[in-house]
DNA sequence: GAGCCGGATCTTATGTCTAG
DNA sequence: CTAGACATAAGATCCGGCTC
């Protein structure tokens, strides 16, 4: 996997030419250009307090007009300060319902930012929607094209095209540049996702709530990770201590596996096939005793 | 003190290699 | 070709520091 090396904000997240696309790469790059016009124009000035919007995608918007890289660059920026002052204003971002409704406050259904204590449905929608927005982060910053795994269900309605928007992994999170990328990740998931009725839906299920919160604390914890291998990568030092990490993880595991496999000498309970995945895989940690080792006769 | 951030660590899924 | 071994990426979680 590969980062860009440089982060140039300045020339505009969309300036860079397509550089030597094949027809085939051209044809997805129309294809994602009008499939995001379409995403981004269609919701109205505050669409998380329209609590069902009709249709996510206006229908009168299928013919879409082709702005300059300033103007997306404006409504990017304009989306942005509008989630600002939209965060500004509302301590929820379902504000939007009747203020009548919250006297009786009810237990908050927008649990899903933390992993304990869910349902399984919860958690199957939790894991849904991290995985929709690991997906558009990849197809914002470009990092989709690095990355053929794309084993994500919706990676096929939001094609691989060159980087329009890359995380500057040298700064903060709160960097305007990883500000602006986590945004957008989150409105795409949110406009499609945040009503059951619309056609985008595609959650597992329709009665788990979520928030936009929600997905931008995904989207966090997704920079974070690629953070941190970025650095991994641009860091010798770092690169230097990884290497060194993995190279005692390597034989901490052989060490286990030779005593392991002594362990387990004719014992089938404690080397199955699960073993596969080898849950005794801990890098990290010396001086644990294997599981399989102390297994009753 | 609550909340956020970043680093470190643990866990798991998935890709790749290789021996039979 | 296939099963198993191994490597790697990345999500989850914990923890300490910092800010308000």
């Amino acid at each position: 996997m590969s980062f860009p090396s440089q982060f140039t904000p300045a020339s505009g997240p969309n300036d860079p030419p397509i550089p030597q696309l094949t027809p085939q790469q051209y044809a997805f790059a129309i294809q994602q250009y009008h499939y995001q016009q379409q995403l981004q124009m269609a919701p109205p000035p505050q669409p998380p307090q329209l609590p069902f919007p009709a249709s996510v995608i206006d229908p009168a918007l299928d013919s879409p007009q082709v702005p300059t890289t300033d103007q997306r660059l404006e409504l990017l920026e304009g989306e942005i300060e509008q989630l600002k002052s939209q965060k500004r204003g509302t301590s929820s971002p379902d504000a939007g319902l009747p203020k009548r409704r919250r006297k009786n406050p009810k237990p908050s259904p927008h649990i899903l930012k933390k992993a304990t204590g869910l349902s399984t449905k919860q958690m199957e929608v939790r894991t849904s929607l991290m995985k929709k927005v690991k997906s558009e982060l990849k197809n914002l910053t470009g990092r989709a094209n690095n990355d053929d795994s794309a084993s994500d269900s919706d990676d096929s309605d939001a094609p691989n095209i060159s980087p329009t928007l890359p995380f500057a992994f040298a700064a903060n999170i709160d960097d305007p540049v990883n500000v602006k990328v986590i945004d957008r990740a989150v409105h795409l998931v949110w406009t499609e996702q945040h009503d059951p009725r619309a056609e985008t839906f595609s959650l597992p299920h329709r009665d788990i709530k979520f928030t936009r919160e929600d997905l931008a604390k995904f989207a966090k914890t997704i920079f974070r990770g690629w953070k941190r291998t970025w650095k991994a990568e641009t860091d010798p030092a770092l690169a230097k201590k990884k290497a060194e990490t993995e190279s005692k993880s390597r034989q901490e595991m052989r060490r286990k596996e030779g005593r392991t496999a002594r362990a387990c000498d004719g014992s089938a309970m404690s080397c199955d096939a699960s073993g596969k995945k080898r849950m005794g895989m801990k890098p990290y940690v010396a001086g644990v005793v294997p599981v399989a080792l102390s297994l009753p006769p």
